[in-house]
DNA sequence: CACTGTATATTTCCAATGTAAATATAGATG
DNA sequence: CATCTATATTTACATTGGAAATATACAGTG
């Protein structure tokens, strides 16, 4: 058997258990979100035992901690996405933080599992390492806005923070509905529309 | 028996079992997180059979709802303490901010129940209405900042919602233990350093 | 006071869940 | 072929939330 085409008769041994349990992880998240999620109903459609996953993930935590890491490498590739069409930074910037809350509309329940403490084992390596790529795209376009920030120390990384602080807040808001009760509805809003202007963010120190 | 003070004494009826409930729960909430929060701790804390708070809160999620509303409550207090006793609106508004920030560090469980879809009802009235509560905090010391916003239609609102995002995001990322990768730890910052300054939320259109 | 209705609390029971332990199977390695 | 190891199953168990029937106290009402 070759190790890239998993066998798909029915056997014993399942060949490709732990991706295929990520893979219909993700679907059973979105369909039915986390209450919906448990080792045995993913087990069942995958088509093995209840225990079976506990091999590959040691526990349930382990399994979603897992998810949450695919989930930091999804949304790294959402922000992304638009990035690479621009080519202005400021255009740049704008594309990282649409698809940082696309990302969340579209994915809503693996959003809120990538940051949950509750279910993330949030000391594994693995989910840390994604955690800090997905990071890493807003900060490598932010260092691509020559912001003076020359005689502040750290300038850079509160530069940072703020922009995740703010996309995410809004992203985190947005989903929880806490925004639906103002005159104008959620689907009204951009992340634009919260956005500092650039020209403050790049005005030079008086 | 007079109805503010319940009876302590053993009977079949607790008397005040709602409110003991709410104090317990938060109480339990904080010592052990949400995992350690069942239905059956709680009851057997208070002294109650496990069924009892079905009486009063219907079901787990309408007691975490419940819990959830005393959160805000109590977060919109945080968010006043300080508040009250500046008197520049700029201070103000710091106060509030800071207030957002040193509720979630101290009740770390509570404030992420309050904005967790997956374990309260976030269509209950009650909830709404407190979390509508603790984000008026925000919107009335922000009118108070006569900041230029007379020619863009929603500034005022779009300003709110931007300072709300900037705090949440900040507060849940600094949770989640996401800003601690980097040259200085996470409680090395401070709200402050990621706020836009001032001078750019009060000047005039050009 | 006796009678009754209602709110509150208990007991009992059940299905679902995560996990541990023992067992079974298959493929790799010698 | 024999054996070792990884992978998967079966069985068992403690815990959980919830439903249903029952028990208790209290508030009215005659």
């Amino acid at each position: 058997m070759t190790q890239g085409a998993p066998d798909l008769r029915k056997s014993y041994h399942h060949g490709d258990l732990k991706n295929a349990l990520l893979r219909a992880g993700i679907e059973l998240l979105e369909a039915e979100g986390l209450p919906g999620l448990s080792l045995r109903s993913l087990a069942a459609k995958v088509g093995v035992s209840h225990t079976a996953p506990k091999n590959h993930f040691g526990s349930l935590r382990g399994l979603l901690t897992a998810l949450g890491t695919e989930g930091f490498i999804r949304h790294a590739a959402f922000m992304q996405a638009g990035v690479r069409a621009a080519t202005d930074p400021k255009d740049r910037l704008m594309a990282a933080m649409q698809g940082y809350v696309r990302f969340a509309r579209a994915h809503p329940h693996l959003f809120g599992l990538m940051f949950s403490t509750e279910h993330c084992d949030r000391t594994d390596p693995m989910l840390q390492a994604a955690g800090s790529q997905s990071y890493a795209v807003l900060v490598n376009i932010s260092k691509g806005l020559d912001w003076d920030k020359a005689d502040k120390p750290g300038a850079d990384r509160r530069t940072e923070m703020m922009l995740w602080s703010l996309v995410h807040g809004y992203a985190t808001l947005a989903l929880a509905g806490q925004f639906s009760g103002g005159p104008l509805g959620d689907a009204g809003f951009d992340i634009a529309d919260v956005m500092p202007d650039f020209d403050y963010l790049a005005r030079p120190d008086p």
